[in-house]
DNA sequence: CTGAAAGCGCTTACAG
DNA sequence: CTGAAAGCGCTTACAG
């Protein structure tokens, strides 16, 4: 059987005074209220008979949970666990708990999801799933709940975003390339309706043009998913078209080791017949072969940064709303080689 | 600001009931007790104004959080990522919420972390940090808090246990590698403090003892931590001894890949001069080179299945304990070959 | 079938 | 500096 954790009240009595006074002696903005002596037997009392503050029936006086929760869309996608060990590290250190909540493969999950963070009470919602389009996110700011994206943002909406400048690093990618000597890049786009997805190609558009490079339609695939057997079909699209691509820079590190199989399958080689980049810098992406050149995107700096964010809109519901971006650098390895 | 959650009362007012009743109403184990009439024109009004019940406020009467906790080593480490996706999945079907708490790089975060977890008063808690002596849990378990280990366990305590069965994965790699002929297999040991290096140790000995393949100490190297660093030191050590190895199989995907890296900067190729096994199946190491002849430990299954009996503990606190292993499955690739 | 009341463990405005 | 009281939003034993 479970014995239950002493409460204020039995710290009161076994201390001699009143539970007001153990509740102020046990918070530390309101400890020098209490005199030394007593304050002193409350503290060697508290610790004696093991005493924790129950949190929720604190939430419940103060409405503030100091719960957080934050919805992803897979949590067991590499990409989004440094994102979530960076957001669970900045909260932690704030004082809050997380809620991890897992899309997983039922989209629609993502409502029940909501709503279960919600009947917790959250004080707050870091969202890595957000959609370019997105009326569950309109629905959430109208009922005022404190609230950022992380990774992937939204448009038009006046809500806080920490992401990767993915237009600068597709802009990387190109430049290298064109160094490289490259002219017939092709581009492996991510879904059109994720930010990611969209501003990599939009990056990928605005860096062949400034370096003078043709952007032909044909060198254009979007893939429906992030993940290899979407890189695969788009490639295999890709290397039906002519003028046959020398480089291919895919949206994501799955897409390009998409595009590695496929040219496996046909007998090509990388980087000798063809060049392939990929964007996130993937745990073991420097192992595979060959070792991918790639952009990494900092996944920890990216949760922490939105954690720091949530933190001041918890703090202050009517701030400004702030888009940040960190910077991604890029990863140059094996799969990228001067065009022959 | 942000516009309060309607409460019980309010429901009860607008539906012109006692909010004894909306409580009923709204638990589907107390439907039943309500008028027909009466609850439809309940649910009518508690979904008109947006009702959610508050848990934290249920919790603080019925001694039930519905809240558990799950503490894993490292987030960002893929190992551990399927594993929190399956619990969290069961756990969210049962009604459960999960909070992860990620020890990170301090090693001395855990207890305060497991102290946060008190504090929300969470029904119960899943570890993925144990040690197999392991003090931290002897008091958790005195504490009465309904617990389960995941993928590491702990030697001798009354504690429920899901984890894979390392002895026999490797014991399939070492017949798998007996089978291509190898005699001098080496064994790069993982971490002697947690299972998981012990038993796969334990299995590597055992299984060439079975085989009739000699076990010479100097065939054995422990690393310190499992990572590609720790692999590559240990590697090299191994790679000093005489008889030299045709196979090394190591306790851990990084630690091979630790063993791949300084096989290449001894100009050593795999699988053509020497074997190497891993352990886990990591994503991507299918996609390395070469491609890791490894061990599946279908994290996800672990994790459901510790949920599971986390859920039973909660239930029935004096049930039996069950220690649960999730059977390996041996995967196949180029990084292991017939011996020349 | 429904209501009235007590109480879970806290915090805080109000007194003194 | 400390105490007494009210109340956060629920659930449930007790009545009727």
């Amino acid at each position: 059987m479970r014995s239950r954790l002493p409460t204020l009240k039995i710290v009161a009595e076994a201390a001699g005074v009143h539970v007001s006074t153990v509740s102020r002696a046990l918070d530390s903005s309101k400890r020098h209220l209490i005199g030394p002596d007593v304050l002193k037997r409350i503290e060697e009392t508290a610790l004696r008979l093991g005493y924790r503050r129950d949190m929720a029936a604190a939430a419940l006086r103060t409405h503030r949970s100091r719960l957080i929760g934050v919805v992803v869309p897979d949590i067991a996608n590499p990409v989004f666990a440094p994102i979530i060990a960076g957001i669970t590290s900045r909260m932690s250190d704030g004082g809050y708990s997380t809620i991890v909540a897992d899309v997983g493969q039922q989209a629609g999950r993502q409502d029940a999801l909501i709503d279960e963070l919600t009947a917790r009470r959250v004080d707050g919602l870091i969202l890595a799933t957000a959609r370019i389009a997105d009326p569950g996110i309109t629905e959430l700011i109208r009922s005022g709940m404190p609230m950022v994206l992380v990774n992937r943002s939204s448009d038009g909406l006046p809500v806080p975003a920490v992401t990767s400048d993915d237009r600068l690093g597709m802009r990387l990618i190109v430049q290298h390339l064109a160094q490289l000597g490259h002219r017939r890049i092709a581009h492996l786009a991510g879904p059109q309706a994720i930010s990611t997805g969209r501003n990599r190609k939009d990056g990928f558009v605005t860096a062949m043009q400034e370096a003078g490079l043709p952007v032909l339609p044909s060198m254009i695939a979007e893939a429906t998913a992030y993940d290899t057997e979407s890189g695969e079909i788009a490639a295999l699209h890709l290397l039906q078209q002519a003028p046959f691509p020398t480089a291919i820079a895919a949206a994501n590190d799955l897409l390009a080791i998409g595009v590695l199989r496929t040219l496996r399958d046909q007998g090509l080689s990388c980087p000798d017949s063809i060049s392939v980049t990929g964007f996130n810098d993937m745990p073991l992406v420097d192992m595979i072969h060959p070792p991918l050149t790639t952009i990494r995107i900092k996944g920890n700096d990216m949760g922490r940064e939105a954690a720091e964010l949530l933190l001041q809109r918890i703090d202050h519901p009517a701030g400004p709303f702030v888009r940040r971006m960190i910077l991604p650098e890029l990863m140059i390895r094996r799969s990228t080689l001067t065009v022959s």
